[in-house]
DNA sequence: TAAAAATACTCCATAGGTATTTTAT
DNA sequence: ATAAAATACCTATGGAGTATTTTTA
């Protein structure tokens, strides 16, 4: 096959085609004479094609070359396009956005952020999918996702940059005819005996792990009577009666019947929701994402 | 504006994103794999996007990336259309001719030159054009004409070739009843008390041309009694008894009545036909042609 | 430890500039 | 004689190669 000819060859064959004039186009090109004569002589060697006549008043297409014009007008147009694409990604004013979310978060959050991220950059163009926390970081870590929004796991990779944009504390969460709900607060030793409902470890390790330390940390291993695969089930499995269990302030939130809240005493137990993202892959797009909801 | 990135960047791009893999894509690429590493970040800064992200077992394209993808794509197989259609250019497979005729030829040579050269080279355009031989030598100097079938004049310009595809013996055309009427051949000093009807110098100046030289070779000026502006015409105001001409053979055929042709003896006295096009401009497509009609 | 990408460094090809020649009117 | 394109020649930049280092699984 030919070789392609180099972008800047067929600028001067467009240039010259205007022109029609050798030292004028050149010096529209910015290069002088006789580099112009050169560009054009090997770009007509190497297209094997005589695109000028140079006759005695001026300078002609060929008709070869009136063929060819137009195919090279059309390069050019594509590479400008593509140029002027990759500028307005850099600038971060179009882009396209893979961003994950946990099912954990409170219900107000997504709606919320995404709600100010489009009003913000409208010409970015969002996909949102359903992941757990550690589903999340791995796709991202893939290069299947761009951002997660999620709970960060204790210990997070190194390539993980994740950013903390809402910080709420636990609450205990009672049966609603439960001996210790009538209490106003519950330390976390008052449920050192009672069955706990769990959220399960492969939804939102960050919350089962952090429940199951702090119970260490008080004293005692937490008896886990039911695991649940959503927030929402947690919170209907304690209004049933199957045991208590603690969730973070915003569950409270949900308005299901039949169960207390209680702060908790004496614990500084609370859980994050960050964006995390590559820490090599700081695109316009996600470091406006980032900016738009850590704001 | 972003400069233009080179093609061999894109084409990097799009092979490192069809593999996925810096060293097998370099080798597809016919490079070492340092180039390949160091295009890609250079393009990657020119265009200030990433395009890749490189994480722990394989490379990945960014979602900025998979945009640029099928733009950087679109300019390669624009680019590639050009080559591929510079390449039947110059393979003389496709192209367009301009081509231009004069009025004087005999009847049957454009017929049978188009038909044998549109039979060889169909993928070949012909856009013809009736214009004198100066005409046309001016316009194929312009650039506005490639190829000329007309009568060369007596000089040509440096810039001009002409190749010769057919070539005539005078005959003297009388009417009828004419007093030479009814000999075999007779000489141009026959002729020379003879009022002459001729071709109008700017429709065919080679032919009037020549008459008046050879006339004045043979001893007398012709007298010019008419002119006419077509070959036609002057056979048929030769058969009206205007006076007596002389014309290439190939007039004899024209079928007109009340007239005869007699060959002229004692002289060598020749018109030709022949293909002119720009020196410097010898395009397949023009090399095909004069091959065709020189055969 | 092994595989793959990034870096360091050297070299050469080529693109561009200046000065000059050629050409055509 | 003039204007414009082509040529000659030189320089410098940048792209490519080899060798090496870094990184990660």
């Amino acid at each position: 096959m030919t070789p392609l000819p180099p972008l800047d060859a067929l600028r001067s064959f467009v240039a010259l085609a205007d022109d029609l004039h050798f030292t004028r186009a050149a010096a529209r090109l910015h290069v002088a004479q006789p580099a112009l004569t050169k560009r054009i002589q090997i770009l007509e060697h190497a297209m094997g094609v005589r695109l000028f006549v140079r006759t005695r008043r001026s300078v002609r297409l060929t008709s070869d070359g009136e063929v060819l014009l137009d195919k090279a007008r059309h390069v050019i147009r594509a590479a400008e396009d593509l140029a002027a694409t990759a500028e307005r990604l850099s600038a971060g004013e179009v882009g396209r956005l893979r961003i994950g979310f946990t099912p954990s978060a409170p219900h107000h959050v997504l709606p919320s952020l995404m709600q100010a991220f489009r009003r913000q950059h409208p010409a970015i163009t969002c996909a949102l999918a359903e992941a757990s926390s550690e589903d999340q970081i791995r796709q991202i870590l893939d290069g299947d996702l761009d951002v997660g929004i999620l709970r960060p796991p204790a210990v997070r990779p190194a390539m993980l940059v994740c950013t903390t944009f809402l910080e709420e504390p636990y609450v205990a969460i009672l049966p609603r005819h439960h001996r210790l709900a009538s209490r106003r607060s519950v330390s976390l030793g008052d449920l050192s005996g009672e069955p706990f409902v769990i959220i399960a470890r492969r939804v939102v390790a960050a919350i089962h792990d952090q429940i199951l330390a702090a119970c260490v940390e008080a004293g005692f291993t937490a008896h886990v009577a039911q695991e649940a695969t959503h927030i929402h089930a947690v919170v209907a499995l304690v209004a049933a009666g199957c045991g208590v269990s603690l969730l973070p302030k915003s569950a409270a939130e949900l308005g299901v019947r039949d169960v207390v809240c209680l702060p908790l005493r004496h614990t500084s137990l609370r859980t994050v929701m960050a964006i995390a993202h590559l820490k090599h892959h700081a695109s316009p797009a996600v470091r406006a994402f980032v900016k738009s909801v850590s704001s």
